[in-house]
DNA sequence: GTCGAACGTAACAGAAATGGTTGCTTCTGC
DNA sequence: GCAGAAGCAACCATTTCTGTTACGTTCGAC
């Protein structure tokens, strides 16, 4: 299965929140989010309301309204905006149970579980590393 | 989507060929494979196929074939697994191209491709420090 | 050399996920 | 009250994955 790009898309438009901000502009609206990442703005508000979920981002409603950064830049990491969009699993187990009657089958889940924990805790730890001001440092460098 | 079981599949039959050798059996059928997995022996040919164009197991056809390891379990990691079935990354960009016309829509694919490089390379590590012999041994404590 | 067991592979179906689109509802500042 | 924008539900097209059937291909046993 291909990988979904909701992580990208909500990087995309927190990074571009935060060069607005700079620039004067607290709120934005999915519509313009939208004419920068290139998507429909409805894809935006799916992806920005799972950010504000996670009190990522702040969305205002009514004239006037828009989505602005829930926290500053500096404390948002990648590892948050992934928890916030992407919550299942790297790698997946068995779709039907395995045969108990087997050895392997047995005792194969729990052990798989624990290391696809183990790397998929790694990979967690390197997206922490990263903040949504870094990125946007490394864009205008 | 949701993750792929493919990994979990080719582990499992590695760890199954690996068990049948100890016991004498060097080879195994698809059918006996699918058996213990609890899948079509279809899957397990399309598995083993990719794992056998990696080198990890043989394929002997005719009659009294079947699949056997490729090297000993203790020299086939997490990570050439896989790498032999799930060439796709873990993260994607964006599925068309971003407005250029944006200062971050400009730079954010090679900012991100890089982020998500490395965050892949801890998970790869992850993956390379456990065998399919390290699983069977799990498995059987 | 024939036979048959098992791999190799193509074709197809059902289910699920994804991105995209439209349309309607809800909220809220003016 | 009005208008602008988020929220949300309902689709659609596409893709991917697993599973299944069917058939061709290989090769050892005899």
């Amino acid at each position: 299965m291909a990988a979904n790009s909701r992580v990208t898309i909500a990087a995309h438009a927190l990074a571009w929140l935060e060069l607005a901000r700079r620039h004067g502009r607290e709120v934005l609206t999915s519509e313009e989010v939208a004419a920068s990442v290139n998507t429909n703005a409805v894809i935006v508000r799916r992806s920005l309301g799972d950010l504000q979920r996670a009190g990522l981002v702040r969305a205002r409603r009514g004239n006037g309204a828009g989505f602005s950064l829930g926290r500053p830049a500096t404390e948002i990491t990648l590892l948050d905006v992934w928890l916030a969009v992407s919550p299942e699993p790297l790698l997946a187990l068995h779709h039907s149970e395995p045969n108990l009657e087997c050895q392997v089958g047995r005792g194969i889940r729990p052990v798989l579980t624990d290391l696809y924990d183990e790397a998929t805790n790694t990979f967690r730890a390197a997206l922490a590393r990263w903040t949504v001001n870094d990125v946007l440092e490394r864009i205008l460098a």
